[in-house]
RNA sequence: CGGGGCGUAGCUCAGCCUGGUUAGAGUGCUGCCUUUGGGAGGCAGAAGUCGCGAGUUCGAAUCUCGCCGCCCCGACCA
């Protein structure tokens, strides 16, 4: 097909707007992909929406391939089921009554109108089941940011899967990581499959897919061989050795005036600060317990939480000084009263740690000799570490979670009463599995992945059009030939035949950013033929008109 | 929810501190002329309840209070 550039709605802008700092964010706005309503809040207009449908109908055909069936859930649902659920609890949950004082619930994902639907399902023999649907999800979010990263609407594809037992559901777990590789690496996307971080919930197996992105709100980490890769939150890298100082027979006081962090400690020692280590008094319900990290380490709140069964909060100064008759700066593992989880890093070797007396440090601390821990690991993994696989070096950046998908189990089978009848006469609960990815938010990762200064390079997959025809003044007619031999050969054209100057529809067609560019000018009188450009490389080839169909399939691949 | 910032033309912003004619610029938009392969130039023009509401004042975009909206950092993110 062809669409013309004078008669569509494409509100292109000269500058991003203010507020706009991810480079996706920026560019969907000023090429006219996208426009804000209000906070979370986004119209795709004519551009956003084709490349949004493009994304979606990739994810359906892959979700067909393994037989999974799609259908359509209302939004609006009966605020019961998430009674059943207890998910009416949550926070991020938008609730609304009807008229008549009916309650219901604008929910930010399906499986309990999934699982209501699994009711029908009675026998063994009709198993599995595998459903997805496209539908728009409402999420009352303390803080959307950076355009469509972060949104209080947005349409998801989740899908749900039932099986007779936990081997059914890794059977079809494994389907729906295979189909979503395929998804990504058809969007042109480089993205990771991690093990999500599994927090206070812990149990249940939920697995991630990130992609590395300058705006994200997850950090990725992974080696620099390609064998590991993780969330920051669960990664599990190896931490470089300490320079240690001399063994001592036994922890020595030192005097050590006025320091309170690592570094100065390390500087006043003259030491490592890998040969240090670094207290952190928290409190699980009643009970204080000493976190102890390396020096140069972070504690991971997620590891700790999950070590612990259940959530913490720092000590405050009043419960510091109750405890260990110290400050916050001095504290130390040996002679205490509280349990104490040191860090794996802490197992082998003596560190300086604190005195439990102001202004004083001891040297040469031993675990197993001088303190008991109950060792863990609660370091949170940093960039220069090596790879617990291949010992590589680990990579850290910023990424996108594009897709989410989890073991549920019985999670939700289980209050519903969504069971089925085995062979052997047994009634039995439904073992679930759910999958969720955001097409939009996959439109900005691809984005973040694939921009230069100028604008978007889309890949041919999800482009908005295969080819940009940008007609000089003039060559109206020619413009139009090239573009319905274009059209012909089953291509989408977009033609730039406004009535504006070459120089602003170049500049558009390198915001807008679709694969291919043709530029039909003087030459096409002259000598037939066209400039043809590829987005991501930026020079002009001369092609005879006769040869431009060919040479942009060849390009397209 | 805590901290910070912003709200003036479609967009990007100045003006506000120190209140005083018809509220400005750039860009975009409309018309005409010129120009026409990387956002060219000229002339003429349209366009703003200065976020909303109260208050102070002879007089409020400007000062005070309240509210709303948006952005950023943090918390949060089954």
């Amino acid at each position: 097909m062809v669409a013309r550039a004078s008669e569509l709605f494409l509100p292109t802008l000269r500058e991003p707007p203010a507020d706009a700092e991810a480079a996706s964010h920026k560019l969907l706005v000023r090429g006219g992909f996208i426009r804000q309503v209000g906070a979370g809040l986004w119209t795709f207009l004519p551009l956003g929406w084709r490349v949004h449908q493009k994304i979606v109908q990739i994810i359906r055909e892959e979700m067909d391939a393994i037989g999974d069936q799609e259908v359509l859930c209302p939004v609006l649902t009966p605020a019961e089921l998430w009674e059943l659920s207890g998910r009416i609890d949550i926070p991020e949950v938008f609730k609304l009554k009807d008229r008549n004082g009916r309650a219901f619930v604008l929910p930010l994902s399906h499986e309990e109108t999934m699982t209501f639907h699994a009711r029908e399902i009675q026998s063994y023999k009709q198993l599995p089941q595998r459903w997805y649907h496209f539908s728009t999800k409402e999420r009352d979010e303390p803080r959307p940011r950076a355009g469509l990263l972060r949104v209080r609407e947005f349409i998801m594809k989740d899908a749900y899967s039932f099986d007779r037992d936990a081997a059914g559901l890794d059977e079809s777990f494994q389907l729906h990581e295979r189909a979503y590789k395929a998804i990504f690496e058809r969007c042109g996307l480089e993205a990771y499959e991690v093990e999500a971080e599994s927090g206070i919930m812990g149990g249940r197996e939920s697995w991630d897919y990130l992609a590395p992105a300058e705006s994200g709100e997850n950090e990725l980490v992974r080696c620099e061989n390609g064998d590991y890769a993780a969330d920051i939150e669960a990664a599990e890298g190896i931490p470089r050795p300490p320079e240690s100082p001399p063994v001592l027979g036994a922890p020595e006081e030192v005097e050590t005036p006025d320091v309170t962090t690592i570094e100065a400690l390390a500087e006043l020692l003259k030491i490592d600060t890998a040969a240090t280590s670094k207290a952190m008094p928290v409190v699980v319900g009643e009970r204080v317990v000493l976190a102890l990290v390396r020096g140069d380490d972070r504690l991971s709140e997620e590891k700790l939480t999950t070590i612990l069964g259940s959530a913490f909060r720092p000590a405050t100064d009043g419960e510091i000084r109750s405890t260990f008759a110290a400050g916050g700066g001095s504290l130390g593992p040996v002679g205490v009263e509280v349990d104490v989880i040191a860090d794996n890093a802490l197992k082998d070797g003596q560190f300086v740690a604190g005195a439990n007396r102001d202004g004083w440090h001891l040297r040469g601390v031993e675990a197993g000799r001088d303190y008991e821990p109950r060792f863990a690991d609660i370091r949170q993994t940093n960039a220069g570490d090596r790879c617990p696989k291949c010992g590589g070096r680990l990579i850290a950046e910023t990424a996108i979670e594009l897709g989410h998908i989890f073991k549920l189990g019985t999670f939700y089978s289980e209050p519903f009463g969504a069971t089925y009848l085995d062979e052997d006469g047994q009634e039995k609960l439904l073992v679930m599995g759910s999958y969720g990815i955001g097409p939009a938010r996959t439109m900005a990762a691809i984005i973040e992945q694939h921009h230069d200064d100028k604008g978007i390079q889309w890949p041919a997959s999800v482009a908005p059009y295969d080819v940009h025809v940008v007609v000089i003044p003039g060559m109206e007619e020619h413009a139009q030939s090239v573009a319905d031999a274009l059209s012909a050969a089953g291509l989408d054209v977009l033609v730039d035949d406004r009535d504006a100057r070459a120089g602003e529809k170049f500049a558009d067609a390198d915001l807008i950013g679709c694969p291919l560019r043709v530029t039909v000018g003087r030459k096409a009188a002259e000598d037939g033929t066209v400039d043809l450009r590829e987005r991501a490389k930026g020079e002009d080839n001369a092609v005879s008109v006769g040869e431009l169909v060919s040479r942009v399939r060849e390009k397209l691949g």
